[in-house]
DNA sequence: CGGTGTGTTGAAAGGTGTCAATGCTAGTGG
DNA sequence: CCACTAGCATTGACACCTTTCAACACACCG
């Protein structure tokens, strides 16, 4: 099943009609390789990408020269969902990985919204969670220490990839440098790495050759008091998803 | 005119039908004093709020006891527009001084997205501009001084408020305390004071009885090095505003 | 084989936090 | 009208988390 069909059921079941639109959605994706810019802040917004395979990350270059990662994408994101509305993107977005991503086309977007209010409140839906993961990540910037960023992070993002099926009980692959990790929450690469050496020394997790090791999830959950609750999938009301497809 | 009305009109004309249905959106408002609790976090999604007038807050409390605030919400902004696609809210929502507040029944947004296709796309909109400034707001924590973030969020929250009309060109009230300022931003009430003793030494601005008067704006932008593009408007795109309102 | 990116470690400096005390103003109640 | 309190702003001394600067190890790669 395509993935995309498969991301939108997760919320209701869909008419044939919509699996057709959202076919067509993902019908062509392209292979690119590590490193490449796929959007550069200043962009016009004319695509936005369903990750397919590998991670992206989405940052701001700061004017002082300075790199401030905003989130990253894994498989099954849309990156840069809303950007469709803007004149220019605010953002640059970068692959990490050998990715292959879906481009859609602003227009394809937008007929969503003429004809099928049910996908586009369900696009709404992955809007709002993605607002939530920035809020959260806010949070944990803002009123944490260096120990419980890198914590809570790292097991925000473990349920991501569980989710869909890219880690298991306690490891994931995991191809961030401690550099941009330290991008990522306002740390020094230098502070990062003594504190993964700390992790590491009191039996909670292990970062290393790319890879995630959850040594002691349990504990790891309770000192960081991370409370997954913010990770679950919601649900499209009934009202209309019980809609017919079309008005 | 309605302050809803003229907020679409910014991005398209708006049929009469359309303004006929924006109209019933703010029907009715409330008169909420200050420090009233609107949304508490894991509260189920029933309503989005126009503010109308007056501040107000989204803000997290981590486990740990600490505040964490989000963004702030001013006359013309949508409190939680996306929570109503969402089954409980993730964070809380308070009053900072004494506002006017308008309900907005889920149902009436899931009307939009049914027959209304281009105030849903608009709807969008704000989303992503709240979008821009929760990045914005992670930009500023991760990887600024306190000198700067204090600078940046000013800075921003003038323009905001200009656009609105409850800034002059070099002051606003500012309803917001030095510990708030703190839980914002990333820093400590006593550390926040002293930055801002800096700046007002600097000639760049002072806060004080609830008004910021920003003292050399030209110096205070170029020391932080602060674009204000991503505060401008967008327009929805022609090919959907072109559109019939209906199907 | 040298170059480059990444990880690791030490020492010192500094921005920010912590603790604690004081002043100020508005509001409350006697 | 005057205590009295509560909330907020202000300041000093000191501790500490994090940064900065620098050096070195290691793996990968052309």
């Amino acid at each position: 099943m395509d993935p995309i069909i498969r991301k939108f059921s997760r919320h209701f079941d869909l008419s044939d009609d919509e699996r057709t639109v959202l076919n067509g959605l993902t019908a062509k994706s392209n292979q690119i390789s590590a490193n490449t810019v796929i959007v550069s802040a200043g962009d016009p917004c004319v695509y936005t990408y369903l990750v397919q395979s590998g991670w992206c990350m989405i940052y701001k270059l700061l004017p002082d020269g300075s790199l401030q990662i905003l989130s990253y994408a894994i498989p099954g994101d849309f990156l840069d969902l809303f950007g469709v509305v803007l004149n220019r993107s605010e953002h640059s977005i970068q692959a990490i990985t050998d990715s292959r991503i879906c481009p859609i086309r602003e227009e394809q977007i937008l007929e969503l919204f003429r004809n099928y209010p049910r996908l586009a409140l369900t696009i709404c839906w992955f809007g709002a969670r993605d607002q939530i993961l920035l809020r959260e990540q806010i949070a944990r910037i803002g009123r944490q220490s260096a120990y419980n960023r890198i914590s809570h992070l790292i097991l925000e993002l473990h349920d991501r990839l569980h989710t869909v099926g890219l880690a298991d009980n306690d490891s994931f692959i995991f191809p961030v440098t401690q550099e941009m990790l330290a991008d990522t929450l306002g740390l020094t690469p230098v502070h990062v790495n003594r504190t993964l050496k700390k992790l590491r020394n009191n039996g909670l997790m292990d970062i290393s050759d790319q890879r995630v090791h959850i040594l002691d999830k349990h504990r790891l959950m309770e000192e960081t008091r991370f409370d997954p609750s913010y990770l679950e999938d919601a649900v499209v009301p009934d009202d209309i998803t019980s809609q017919p497809v079309k008005n």
